[in-house]
DNA sequence: TGGCCGCATTGACCTAGATCAATAATCGTT
DNA sequence: AACGATTATTGATCTAGGTCAATGCGGCCA
């Protein structure tokens, strides 16, 4: 996965994080996307100490589920996500999927049980905050408490916007507007805007956006048709980023 | 509005809230639903001073647009909402409807500007909690942190649903499931989950569920037809909510 | 108390995207 | 390297729900 140039200094060795287990809050390169963004050193320090890190999980892991007890709230440390909800018949929606800095299990809170199944789409690692100490922590420690409120609300903005794609939006505007939204979170990471791995399925992402996998199949090849893309199998190029924005309505 | 016999003493005067603004949150017939709930008497006392309470708005009045610069979020005292989030085109989605007790606008929080419009339906009261003083507050009362967290967690964890409802539920399933919500919401307020006034239009109901306006009203028959319901404009009494629940999916 | 005007209902027809079915390409395993 | 299993592509057909159009109804204001 070597990087382009146009990369900050800051997400050179990103791809090493997961081979540097025990590396610090401060001295990670997830630094300023995570939780610890604008916490005194000393606060860094201690939550340091609480935080379970790095925990590797082969592609296809499961994270948690419906079953597991709920203590903890995750980040992706490296790798990827999806989570899903199911329903009683069997049927289950990709509700959404996470990148290294991104939080996972935050709808848990209120009910203090994980109500969804957060599963990696390939070998990934996290670190785990536990809940109660996390909240503990808050309580004297002000910019963390805004910290998670924070991530919280942004992930419910979010999803108001992901409500409106799957209420409002035709197939092609979802799929347009999901390949951007990838982009935008790899280059918020260092990496190219352009050129990646789509690290999920086509029936997850047709899952996640309401539509059938056929139907994802068909706008891949007319996007690439049309010269807005270059896919082969889970690579992925967008050839006129421009484009695909107008196609997002 | 005269309630039935099974409503709890504690919501007998939910009525009477909004001819009664300047009434402490500690006396509040929401009090149990609504963010002061766990609150120690003296926090609570501080939390009462910041507090705007009860401006009302008529019919069809925007609480907030995407102008309206952020600083506060909201309470439903009485009444109800609809929030809606817009597109460039003008295509809108409803994306929630509020209740007395529900919060409004906590997906401002991450970016301090609104996103969304909310907007009355009928003539209502809100409480208004200005976000800064909110979050000062809270680095000395934990559990004024909690009930926050707590609910945005919960409306995450309800979107997540909702999700599934757009994405993954027939017509049918999706108005079987939005009444059984209301009808929800209004029995946790000691009101009737049988017999209720709609008063959101029927294509805002529409909106919401990812549907046109004819097929809600088409299911409206069916379901009336079926027994299931029986409505009469806005008004509409659950027949069958058992029936109703297994239509869920 | 009657006359609008916006909302709701009903029917006829249409279409975006689902479903079904048949390959084809990839991946993980031995 | 070969194989079975999963995942992706492509084509043919179908349908749930959308769109268009006409009519009905209720609430509101003069």
């Amino acid at each position: 996965m070597a990087q382009s140039s146009n990369v900050t200094p800051l997400f050179n060795d990103l791809a090493k994080v997961e081979h540097d287990h025990n590396i610090a809050c401060q001295d990670c390169a997830l630094y300023r996307l995570c939780l610890p963004l604008g916490l005194h050193r000393n606060d860094l320090a201690e939550l340091d100490e609480i935080i379970q890190r790095s925990q590797s999980f082969p592609r296809g892991h499961a994270l948690f589920n419906t079953d597991t007890s709920f203590h903890s709230i995750f980040v992706v440390r490296s790798g990827s996500f999806k989570t899903t909800v199911q329903a009683v018949d069997g049927r289950e929606h990709v509700t959404g999927f996470y990148f290294p800095g991104e939080f996972i299990g935050m709808d848990a809170i209120y009910a203090k049980a994980y109500k969804s199944t957060a599963k990696s789409l390939e070998s990934s690692t996290v670190c785990e905050l536990p809940f109660e100490k996390l909240q503990e922590f808050s309580a004297t420690m002000p910019q963390l408490q805004i910290q998670l409120m924070s991530r919280l609300s942004r992930e419910l903005s979010g999803d108001k916007s992901l409500m409106f794609l799957l209420g409002k939006k035709t197939a092609e505007e979802k799929l347009a507007t999901f390949l951007l939204s990838i982009s935008k979170r790899f280059q918020d990471r260092g990496f190219s805007a352009a050129d990646f791995q789509l690290t999920m399925s086509r029936g997850d992402i047709a899952n996640h956006l309401g539509l059938a996998v056929e139907t994802i199949s068909r706008l891949f090849t007319r996007f690439q048709d049309d010269g807005l893309i270059y896919t082969k199998n889970k690579a992925i190029s967008l050839r006129d980023a421009e484009r695909l924005k107008q196609l997002c309505g």
